[in-house]
DNA sequence: GATGAATGAGATTTCATTCAT
DNA sequence: TATGAATGAAATCTCATTCAT
């Protein structure tokens, strides 16, 4: 029940929004009663709490596994994790769109525990870009924030209008993407 | 007083979201009573559609200054337009995210209007783009709308989290985002 | 000025009732502000006062003249007064159910005053009935009082049902009830 | 507690005006809190359609018995019911003209259901008077219809000044109506 | 595990009225 | 004569939460 109750949640947080969705909302989707809501979690806040964990802490470890192949190089890597992302738009897009629009609802407690583990994931692609650079891979002119930043944001805008079940598949996004990122879409010009 | 009702709430609508915001949120930051706001909007949702409209007429409006300039070619509008939009946040950042997050709170009819308006501000980006491939500019390899895509994430996003009074000036970061959409940040092989 | 908002405000009492009336609905009709109404009226109540007395100021005055007509016998005048009624059903409908059903809404003291002329009202139609049964045209055996609330029922409830563009004309409507208070429905058994 | 509620808000209805009582005005009769009130009513509409509901489907059940009632004539079964529904006022007075009142505000929805079952009731009754005429019983003169119209007229009035506990009692009244509509109260001439 | 009744605080909105201009 | 801005009180309704069962 515990799980339905999440379930339910989520897709409702991610339609309607944290605040908009009531707890009535949630127990009339599953035919239960808001008692029974009250049985399995402290409060509306917490149920917030626990799928913000629930993503965030996927998602480090998707993307820790990547980094920590030793057998690819960084540009590998890039790619890498920017397929692990666009993949998690079929099965979690309604999380992700929670965790990047609600977090101002947590409590003061838990805000700072997820923002913390936010940062660690753009401090992870901040070191893989990072170690490009020092590596050779990646060009010396680029700030490694600044691209961090601007990747992150091509990623996360993705959850908002991908459409797994398009024209384009998730393999070839990742590779357009990877593709514009580490070569440009500006025409080599001959000199 | 309807402006400053407007940029009050613009305020609190971005801090809070609009669905916890409430009037008298609102009203007691200007100190005066609930009627008062009631005589200047038939609702809190009307509300919201001002801050929707002026916010993307503004931003179309300075968007199809740059397209119509026809000095410059499609490289020099695109860096044009981001800069524009990194301008932008200095002064507009609260209405953005709140452009960005609470569409799903007007109502029907209205966000139909809006989304049309969002839909021309993004197929203006596009059109650039497809200038840009059959002008020779830009790679035939991207797709267009992909591309559109994934700059509009790297705009969007920046909403989030950058700072115009931090390290980096506006005119470095749009750039830095120029630059790597155009370049790509991988290190030139020598053949 | 003065008048229209009479009128106006006739139609909407009757629709919607008096409480359910607001002053925005009022003035919305005759496209003036609420400023205008209140330059007119010291209140909601006075307003509901104004139509109370025109409408039984007048209905009183007319009954009068008829009671008065020294020509006609006690069953004319019945008629009369019957035929009278039903006519003002046309003229008067709004204004007659807002006097049935708007009464509790005066204050205190103008209720005394409407109710003091409602009864003159019905008192004038038994004194006729008290009459008719002195000078021996009507049965001695109903009790005045009684037959009164019977008559008035009859012609009341009409304002609530009756069509005066429909099948039946006000004359005709007239003589029905006439006839049926005066002679009964029954079939006259030969003996 | 449900009941509580109906019973409570028929008085506050009948004595204020549906629009002019509150819920506050309710709950406070009680001693409950607003929250219970809409434990068990969607909406103030929604109160007022079970009472409208419960008074006419009585009533209806009420009619149909003594219309169904083979041993009776058209002349016995109109002073059955018109005995009822004089012995209705002293048990749901309030209801009734709660019904006669407030039926405007009603939603579109329930509006129509409600007319359906009051239009029900009248046709009943003019149904009685057809047979009647059709049995020689009643005079031919007379249309069924407008008659049934003043026979209500001088029942539902009855809601507004009958006492029970007065002078003339519920039998005797009924007697008294049930005669005039019958016979008539003009005295017969000798011919 | 789950329910049903109840609460108290607060949300949006309405409204009669006032008053300076 | 009439307006437009503003108010303060109150109305309907919602909602997170509690608790005895």
């Amino acid at each position: 029940m515990k799980n339905r109750i999440v379930e339910a949640s989520i897709q409702l947080f991610d339609q309607k929004g944290f605040t908009a969705t009531s707890i009535k909302d949630i127990v009339e989707v599953l035919n239960v009663t808001k008692g029974t809501f009250y049985y399995y979690f402290k409060s509306k806040q917490e149920l917030l709490r626990d799928i913000h964990l629930n993503y965030i802490d996927d998602l480090i470890d998707q993307q820790e596994r990547i980094l920590g192949d030793e057998e690819k190089d960084c540009t590998e890597k890039l790619h890498g994790i920017i397929y692990m992302v666009i993949s998690n738009i079929r099965t979690n897009k309604e999380s992700a769109r929670i965790f990047f629009r609600e977090m101002r609802h947590l409590s003061d407690k838990h805000v700072e525990e997820i923002r913390l583990k936010r940062n660690l994931f753009r401090k992870n692609y901040q070191s893989l870009i990072e170690s490009g650079i020092s590596e050779g891979e990646f060009k010396t002119t680029i700030p490694a924030d600044m691209l961090t930043f601007g990747i992150l944001g091509i990623m996360n805008w993705s959850y908002y209008w991908y459409n797994p079940d398009g024209d384009v598949s998730e393999e070839e996004l990742a590779v357009i993407f990877t593709d514009i990122i580490l070569k440009g879409v500006k025409t080599q010009k001959l000199v």
